[in-house]
DNA sequence: CGGCTTTGACCTGCGC
DNA sequence: GCGCAGGTCAAAGCCG
């Protein structure tokens, strides 16, 4: 009996969901798991993986946990209209059973639920305008963010010029890249180079050489794949070669020999790494048979007490809540470092479903990736983004986010002096490493901000998803939303409910072009 | 006994 | 072609 309506239900919501323009592309999703769901119970976690966005924004949604400004009202909207169809199915068993029950009331009760009916249809009515309204909200900020940006750009390298290419020729990398952000492997140049020359349009999708990359990096990728087992389905192997290409790496301070994220791994390697006399483990997920997440567990060399966890794959099932919460981090990060600011929504979704791989790579958000204190290395057959979260805080950390300068809007995201490398011509990539030293005071703020958050936390997986997903969440999640509820608060304390940290999330975007135009306005006076 | 870890062997890519 | 390094496999052993 509540199959139908279920599945109507579902169906519903789905359209509801192309209607308001998931940005985040759920199609790798849905095409790789979609299938598991069933039934249409969206507060069930269908799925939650590592590397597939959309999935995990999903289920967020369905959780009515403030998926942002947006995505609260679309929640709200939503449950409201679980409750309508429901209610219609009511509707429909009562009258059917009214007959039964006598005429009495039947006509007072079909005339109520008349009225809710109508009640409801106006409100879907007026969510339906809602998110067509968001939705232009959204696209116009979208296209105000990539202008400016492009501004920015323009107006940094004009600044550039003025100040003389003697001094530009020795500098190094570490001091044009943001400090977030830093690639030391020369192969991924002309992937770098790649969205500069494509500056002009950021809807462009991949081609020229960073289709190339693309193809390399497919390449490379099938043949690592190749080396797997041969039992595998090939489909599924070619399906999820674009999500095992991405790798998230989070390093943090640990005296345990693994950092417990919710998940069961079983241990199928060990390796000694060359410059490392800590070995590697190599994990796989055991929580779902097939699942092709992996992981790899080694101390630093420098500090052996910083445990670097790689993680690489999307998993195909669903996730305790911990496990969760670390997937919906890892996955954002993996999404906002590897899409573009403009394209962020749109591709980061293709990038998971396997389209525009190299297209948006490198188009970097600087003041989230350099917030969290995010790398993106290229040194790996894979683009490994890398959470650094060993930064101890400082005493006045907590006291650092009433203490922003002035001349700024309050920014989580604080921008860094330069632009992201992709829009860098030609700069030659070193093995710096970026340290908090290098940073200027807003973005050290920031960072050691996150990591007070992080570290206050006992339980640091939850600490870990929350703070981050403070960050990342607006940034990988969905595209810009509307400024409406935008306070500007970029705390990330370990506590965050997700009402509060896409709040802040969306208040941040909005804050971050708010610095843009400052930084644009300053850049030109 | 099933699941997990250990560990040597194997495969593959890459650089010289 | 060879050696090296990273990643994976699979047999053996361990443990609850």
């Amino acid at each position: 009996m509540d199959l139908v309506p279920k599945q109507e239900q579902h169906k519903e919501e789905e359209e509801k969901e192309e209607e308001e323009g998931m940005i985040l592309a759920e199609h790798g999703s849905r095409a790789n798991f979609g299938h598991g769901g069933g039934g249409g119970r969206r507060s069930e976690i269908k799925e939650v993986d590592f590397f597939s966005t959309g999935g995990a924004r999903r289920r967020n949604g369905d959780d009515g946990d403030g998926d942002g400004e947006h995505g609260n009202r679309e929640a709200g909207a939503l449950g409201r209209g679980n409750t309508t169809v429901n209610t219609a199915l009511d509707l429909l068993t009562t009258a059917a059973a009214t007959p039964v029950n006598g005429g009495e009331g039947t006509a007072a009760g079909a005339a109520s639920d008349h009225k809710e009916a109508s009640t409801v249809e106006g409100e879907l009515r007026q969510a339906g305008e809602e998110n067509r309204r968001l939705r232009r909200m959204l696209d116009d900020l979208t296209r105000s963010y990539s202008a400016l940006y492009h501004q920015l750009i323009q107006a940094q390298q004009q600044q550039q010029q003025q100040a003389g290419g003697a001094a530009n020729s020795m500098v190094p990398a570490a001091a044009t890249v943001p400090a977030g952000l830093q690639f030391v492997d020369p192969r991924m140049a002309p992937a770098i180079r790649a969205p500069a020359a494509l500056d002009g349009g950021d809807s462009d999708g991949g081609s020229g050489s960073a289709g190339e990359a693309d193809r390399q990096n497919s390449g490379r990728s099938a043949q690592q794949e190749g080396s797997g087992t041969p039992e595998r389905d090939e489909n599924a192997e070619r399906a999820e070669a674009p999500l095992r290409r991405v790798r998230v790496s989070v390093r943090a301070r640990s005296e345990a020999p693994m950092i417990s994220d919710g998940c069961q791994w079983r241990k199928y390697g060990q390796k000694m790494a060359k410059g490392n006399p800590c070995p590697r483990a190599y994990y796989r997920c055991t929580m779902a048979t097939g699942c092709p997440v992996r992981k790899q567990v080694q101390r630093c060399a420098e500090d052996k007490a910083v445990l670097i966890t790689t993680y690489e794959g999307a998993h195909n099932h669903q996730l305790p809540p911990a496990a969760a919460a670390m997937a919906k981090t890892t996955s954002a990060a993996a999404a906002m470092l590897l899409s573009g600011p403009a394209a962020a929504g749109r591709d980061a979704g293709a990038l998971f479903a396997g389209h525009h791989v190299a297209a948006p790579l490198f188009q970097s958000y600087p003041y989230a990736s350099a917030a969290m204190g995010a790398t993106l290395s290229a040194s790996a057959p894979f683009p490994t983004i890398t959470l650094d979260l060993t930064h101890p805080p400082p005493a006045s950390a907590a006291g650092l986010l009433p203490h922003r300068p002035p001349a700024l809007p309050a920014m989580p995201f604080p921008m860094y002096g330069g632009f992201p490398a992709a829009h860098r011509p030609a700069v030659p990539p070193q093995p710096t490493t970026v340290s908090l030293g290098m940073m200027d005071g807003r973005n050290r703020s920031a960072l050691e901000t996150m990591t007070a958050a992080i570290t206050r936390d006992p339980n640091f997986t939850t600490a870990l998803a929350a703070a981050i997903s403070t960050i990342i969440g607006g940034g990988a999640e969905a595209a810009p939303r509307s400024g409406a509820g935008a306070n500007g608060d970029g705390n990330s304390d370990s506590g965050g409910t997700e009402s509060t940290t896409t709040a802040a999330a969306a208040g941040a975007r909005e804050t971050a072009l708010h610095a843009l135009l400052q930084r644009l306005h300053d850049s030109r006076q």
